[in-house]
RNA sequence: GUGGGAUUAGCUCAGUUGGUUAGAGCACUGGUUUGUGGUGCCGGGGGUCACGGGUUCGAGCCCCGCAUCCCACCCCA
């Protein structure tokens, strides 16, 4: 037997109804906020990736699904979607147009991880990014779209806020962290002393006990902000009071990936294991200009449905459509023909065998349906179909054409 | 990539110190003396015990390998 591949799963039945229900629910909120759906390939240049996460990301130097191609192009999976859209922006001048656009988009990434609960090989996120709009106030409304949909879908969370601070304070305050962690380098356990070669800031939230011990007098980012990104960091804090979203600051919050500045935020449950992030984003300010671009203010965010699959609260699935069936061998016929004309306005399913009664009812309660509808011996004589309507239990019986 | 746990019917799981023909509930399917469901009663089908080796008179059970899933790390959505 073939099976899929590792991490890679098959989505039906009840995981597609509710894989199926977010999408429509995210959607339906992203467009009450003003955002376009945008499709980009699943295959891109390995360079565009490299260039906008970063080479030294995990993501990039050990996770990416890549090759070459028969025409010798190095191409690989996207792991992750904002890269694709900011190439998609630049790459029809809308850059350079100017004004705000406003796009959302849904769909698999790949990433060659070992996979665990809420972590897959290939997964789906549902994000959306936001070009043209410098003010912080448009970082609010990402957050509270994230609030929004999470909501809508009956999921709690947990929202952890920081800044990663700008061109401006970040690579100074980079260094001086690097300085500080270099003095007691060999204290610290291995895995960080990777982090200060790769991403510094990535030590903070260190899980071994000894090094946050001796972190605890490591410089804070967000002591060392400069006045912009102080002002912005405050003014954000104040939209989300002000529209009852709460938050907690985590100033060792880090993006993981390398386009990221200023603000930084992370939705996560206490419901589903080590893998508790179920969006994040931010601000990505320089991308477009990493890009080739012209230099273009952006924010965005992501979630990962397979993580949120089991959070998500379906509404009780009402019956709906009909069901159809024949009591008599020679009413199939009919019964088929009469299906094919109520399918052009309605959910309509068939038992081609000839049933009891009883059968039939237990069969369209089986398939949810509203009505059940059944043509016998006797209503075969008089050209007409029964009908019961199983909500309210109430029958009727029609003639052939009326129904 | 590192460490640990698990794998028996479609699903959730029992399975005694290694000993006849591997069980249950749910699901599926048929019937219920013949026109009223979701909730009665009776029956039926369905397992290479993940896979490959080994030990043994004999393995679902013990040993080795391998795959997948789960947990933690790493990383991230």
């Amino acid at each position: 037997m073939i099976s899929s591949l590792r991490g890679m799963n098959d989505i039906l039945e009840e995981d597609y109804e509710r894989f199926t229900y977010f999408i429509n629910t995210a959607t339906k909120i992203a467009q009450n906020y003003g955002f376009h759906f945008i499709q980009t390939p699943l295959l891109e240049e390995t360079a565009l990736f490299k260039r906008s996460v970063g080479e030294s990301s995990d993501i990039v130097s050990k996770e990416m699904y890549q090759f070459i191609d028969k025409g010798e192009n190095d191409v690989c999976l996207r792991p992750e979607g904002t890269a694709g859209v900011v190439r998609a922006f630049i790459q029809k001048k809308l850059d350079k147009a100017g004004g705000i656009h406003r796009f959302f988009y849904h769909g698999a990434m790949f990433r060659y991880e070992r996979p665990q609960k809420g972590r897959l090989r290939q997964f789906h996120q549902f994000g959306v990014e936001s070009f043209g709009v410098e003010s912080v106030y448009e970082d609010a409304t990402m957050i509270m779209m994230v609030a929004d949909i999470l909501s809508a879908c009956g999921i709690g969370y947990r929202l952890q806020l920081n800044s990663l601070g700008d061109l401006n304070c970040m690579p100074l305050y980079r260094e001086n962290l690097i300085n500080f962690v270099k003095n007691i380098e060999d204290k610290i356990c291995e895995d960080c002393v990777r982090r200060v070669a790769t991403n510094p800031i990535r030590v903070l939230d260190c899980k071994n006990p000894t090094c946050q011990e001796l972190y605890k007098n490591a410089p804070k980012l967000i002591n060392n902000l400069c006045s912009g990104c102080k002002d912005d960091f405050d003014t954000l804090k104040k939209i989300l009071d002000k529209n009852g979203i709460s938050y907690e600051i985590n100033t060792n919050l880090v993006r993981g990936l390398d386009y990221y500045s200023k603000t930084a935020f992370e939705f996560v449950s206490d419901e589903i294991g080590s893998q508790s992030a179920i969006a994040g984003g931010g601000r990505y300010d320089r991308l477009i200009e990493f890009l080739d671009g012209r230099p273009t203010p952006a924010v965005g965010f992501a979630m990962g449905i397979e993580r949120l699959m089991e959070l998500i609260q379906m509404p009780d699935s009402k019956r709906e459509g009909y069901y159809m069936g024949a009591m008599d061998e020679e009413a199939v016929d009919l019964v088929m023909s009469l299906a094919q004309k109520k399918r052009k306005i309605d959910k309509t399913t068939i038992d081609y065998k000839a049933k009891n009664l009883k059968n039939h009812l237990k069969g369209a309660d089986k398939v949810n349906a509203r009505f059940c509808c059944v043509i016998g011996t006797n209503e075969m004589e008089n050209q007409t179909i029964w009908i019961k309507n199983l909500e309210n239990k109430t029958e009727q019986t029609l003639s052939i054409e009326e129904f």
